[in-house]
DNA sequence: AACACACCCAACCGCCCACCA
DNA sequence: TTGGTGGGCGGTTGGGTGTGT
């Protein structure tokens, strides 16, 4: 026993709304409210399926919506609590005053996702793709690791390619100034050839380290093994040129004018490199909780896997949750 | 200029859950 | 307790538009 559908369907009209239509349903709810949305296409003249009227109004009518481009902060709020919630759109959206859950996906579909993918962050996980490699590593045995990371270079091959070839992007590899000089705009470009290159080295190095010191590879580490074993190994079998002298700080992520932003500019670094690696490689250092320990606390962003809402600054939220 | 492809986003679909009689 | 209903939600689609060749 199915539902019963919310109208007849052979009788509504579907597709792209017309401003008549649209006026009928603002007038409408001016007068009346939301109330019933079953009642609302008939009693407005509207030859639309309450539902659609619902989402009309909710998506694109509403007067406290914004229709104007999102804004770097809120990017990152999405992306912040994107690494908490997931794919709770709604959730995210309660956050963001005058956008939807629609718009919020949306976005996140056709751009934040690729940004992360561009930065070399799995926009699933939010741990970057080599930290990703190495949680293979740590988790199999070979010869199963390389095949798995190898499988793993097969899922990712979109974001890698998308990565290291596209040709809007121009991916650009941001160093340091002092490594640069003051030419900030240093471009790397990867072709096949290199491409190639960097997944046959992939696949070597599994191969090659885990017969020469196949105790570096446990093969019964969970994927909750320590950061710190997990950031060796991502350090280890890192999938793109590392740039130690790099990393993503929260003050790099803060909205800013400031061009130098990694966020702002939209551009993919090439390194894999992220704060979460470095603070782990930290975290390595110092087992104990040390004055490293710590510094890794306060340099929660929004790339840490292990991000937590109450490190949210407090301005970023529309709806503070408990 | 014409075509192909990529991208964006409004709209739809179907599932789920809370509420109520 | 149960079934009907409205509304919310996330995933997906497809048409319009932009861009490259």
């Amino acid at each position: 026993m199915g539902r019963i559908p919310c109208c007849e369907k052979e009788n509504v009209k579907r597709g792209q709304w017309t401003i008549e239509e649209d006026n009928k349903l603002s007038s409408y709810i001016a007068q009346h409210g939301t109330c019933n949305w079953r009642l609302i296409p008939k009693n407005a003249g509207l030859q639309r399926c309450g539902k659609s009227c619902r989402l009309r109004w909710t998506n694109y009518l509403r007067p406290d919506l914004k229709h104007s481009q999102f804004s770097d902060s809120e990017e990152q709020t999405i992306v912040k609590l994107h690494s908490v919630f997931g794919n709770r759109w709604s959730l995210i959206a309660a956050q963001l005053s005058g956008r939807t859950d629609n718009d919020v996906k949306n976005h996140w579909n056709t751009k934040l996702r690729k940004k992360l993918s561009g930065m070399g962050i799995d926009p699933v996980t939010h741990k970057s793709f080599s930290h990703l490699m190495a949680e293979i590593a740590t988790t199999l045995a070979p010869p199963q690791a390389a095949h798995l990371a190898e499988a793993a270079l097969g899922c990712f091959k979109d974001e890698v390619l998308h990565l290291l070839t596209k040709k809007p992007i121009n991916f650009r590899c941001q160093q340091s100034t002092a490594e640069l000089g003051n030419d900030t705009n240093n471009y790397i470009n990867y072709n096949q050839e290199e491409i190639d290159r960097t997944s046959d080295n992939i696949k070597l190095r599994f191969s090659k380290d885990a017969e020469e010191e196949p105790e570096m590879i446990p093969s019964n580490k969970s994927w909750n093994s320590t950061a710190a074993t997990s950031a060796s190994f991502a350090m280890q079998y890192s999938v793109f040129p590392t740039m130690s002298t790099f990393q993503y700080s929260p003050a790099s992520m803060c909205n800013k004018e400031d061009d130098a932003s990694p966020w702002s500019q939209s551009v993919c670094t090439g390194s894999t490199f992220t704060s979460m690696d470095h603070q782990n490689e930290k975290l390595e250092e110092n087992v104990d909780d040390s004055e490293a320990t710590k510094e890794i606390r306060n340099l929660s962003n929004i790339f840490n896997p292990y991000y937590v809402l109450w490190d949210l600054p407090a301005d970023d939220l529309n709806n503070p949750m408990v």
